[in-house]
RNA sequence: CGGGGUGUAGCGCAGUUGGCAGCGCACCGCGUUUGGGACGCGGGGGUCGGCGGUUCAAGUCCGCCCACCCCGACCA
């Protein structure tokens, strides 16, 4: 229950995100280090977001498949770099039925190996691509530092993974994620991202290039909430993921991944939260509306319930709750599905049942501001109408504050200054050096190249050589 | 793994020179309440993180260990 009122962001905000996932029910901390059960409340909202995705990735001729949890230890060293970038965070088993093992087995970080080893099996001829499997799972990476939903141990995603038989359709397919990923970001969580180019030290281990969608949270630091890497042939290479084309010549297949993981819940409460709580956008809520019955008798209760139930089949296409605990005054309701961030709220009390009204109550606007009055006989169409509203009003307010806390240095001693406090979005000789550079004077890192870019060219902000394109630098959860 | 902090009821905490383990919220019961966090009365709930030591006596003093949180290095 949420009692007491939350740390207020300005406050403290990682304070004030602790307590809003535990008190809006999202997540709670497990007995083990770093690991965290997520609540049936927070499980419902990543339910949605899978449904959304996984309806994109249908859409666009990708099927599900499950592949193990576990890892030959053998298959993560076959490719150099992602064994490198990997090893210093995997769960090992060397113990299984009591027995020593011959071989260790990890517990997956990621599928790119044993996918690209059933990969193998699979292709033969030209006539077997594209592969376009995706499996939703848990993967484990021993972090050293966690956050609910943001950075735990254990966490659950979806991974991509697909061969194709040139580069340039690898490249296409990677690119249409990123694309997917943006639409889903802005359309159903209302959350603004920037789609860019990942900068080499920023890539994933093994890739040839990856993509990020880059969002601003309310502190202005970045969060990476979707990634889509074009593999080229380091993997096919690696695991032998070869076929037979039209000329009857063997070929490497060019291979991409993808993922979007729980992280998102935390861009959803990050973007949106205030200090009563969570804000969810009403396409992803799991209770769109949450029903209010107002009384003081008996009598005004048997009175009020039937109109109740009433607005509740007239919205029936919604998701909808009616909280009627009988121990716990309306005030007490309010607070209590502001906290949860449910979007809208409907209060029906005696006076409604006379006048013919429901009193309506926008969590995205606080206080009498976002109250207004609907006639019940309109009730579907209206509250369909705030609904869309409130979604277009998440997004517009959490692009305009992205916007305004973004901003193009004039110089370096800029560039630190406004980092601090929001992006910078600069000129780059993309050299990791001034990257390195940027990093230790400042913490803040390369987010990615956009690759909406307005063109030209310009000068480093760090190094002054020539830069051919902008990239966002900020700090980063 | 380095620095800091915290472990006492479900949560938040108090517990003095060592002397019957408490308070607020939550929970249960009854009654009154209910349009922005209601109130009264009654009640249940504890290996004081663990192990060892000092002492007539340890939540309190000493030692060791463990866990979690925050700040760093690493990361979806």
């Amino acid at each position: 229950m949420s009692e007491d009122k939350l740390t207020p962001r300005a406050e403290n905000y990682s304070e004030w995100y602790n307590q809003l996932v535990q008190r809006a029910e999202l997540a709670d901390y497990a007995p083990v280090r770093g690991c965290m059960v997520v609540r049936p409340y927070g499980w419902a909202l990543w339910e949605n977001i899978q449904q959304a995705l996984d309806g994109r990735f249908k859409a666009t001729g990708h099927v599900n498949a499950s592949f193990p949890l576990f890892i030959p230890m053998s298959f993560l060293e076959k490719e150099k770099e992602h064994v490198e970038g990997f090893s210093p965070e995997l769960a090992v088993v060397t113990i299984g039925g009591g027995q020593t093992l011959e071989e260790p087995l990890v517990v997956r970080p990621t599928s790119e190996t044993i996918i690209g080893h059933m990969y193998s099996k699979w292709i033969k001829s030209y006539r077997d691509l594209p592969v376009l499997i995706n499996q939703w799972a848990n993967v484990v990476r021993w972090e050293m530092r966690t956050r609910l939903f943001l950075r735990t141990l254990e966490f659950f995603w979806q991974e991509g993974h697909t061969a194709h038989a040139t580069a340039q359709e690898a490249e296409e397919e990677t690119r249409r994620i990123l694309d997917l990923y943006t639409d889903f970001a802005v359309n159903e969580a209302a959350v603004p991202v920037v789609p860019g180019l990942k900068s080499k030290t920023e890539k994933f281990a093994g890739a040839l290039h990856s993509y990020s969608i880059e969002a601003m949270m309310g502190d202005t630091k970045a969060l990476q909430s979707g990634t889509s890497h074009n593999l080229g042939q380091n993997f096919a290479k690696a695991f032998e993921i070869q076929y037979l084309d039209q000329n009857n010549q063997l070929q490497h297949c060019w291979t991409t991944s993808w993922g979007v993981s729980t992280r998102f819940v935390g861009a959803i409460i990050m973007t949106h939260g205030d200090d009563q709580g969570l804000i969810l956008p009403p396409r992803l809520a799991p209770i769109q509306i949450v029903i209010v019955p107002i009384f003081r008798s008996d009598e005004e209760f048997s009175l009020v319930m039937p109109v109740v139930e009433q607005v509740k089949a007239a919205l029936a296409g919604f998701r909808v709750k009616v909280d009627d605990r009988s121990e716990v005054t309306p005030g007490f309701k309010y607070h209590d599905w502001e906290m949860r961030g449910v979007p809208l709220r409907l209060e029906i009390g005696p006076k409604d049942v006379q006048n013919g009204t429901v009193m309506a109550a926008r969590r995205d606007i606080p206080g009498k501001a976002g109250k207004t009055l609907i006639q019940q006989d309109q009730i579907a169409a209206q509250v369909s109408e705030l609904l869309k509203t409130i979604q277009a009003s998440l997004l517009q307010r959490a692009t305009e504050f992205r916007d305004s806390n973004i901003h193009e240095p004039k110089d370096y001693a800029d560039l630190q200054n406004i980092v601090q406090n929001g992006w910078a979005y600069a000129w780059w000789c993309e050299d990791a050096a001034c990257e390195a550079k940027v990093k230790e004077d400042t913490k803040a890192t390369t987010r990615c190249i956009p690759l909406d870019q307005e063109g030209g060219s310009g000068r480093c902000i760090v190094c002054g050589q020539p830069a051919a394109r902008k990239v966002y630098f900020a700090r980063a959860y």
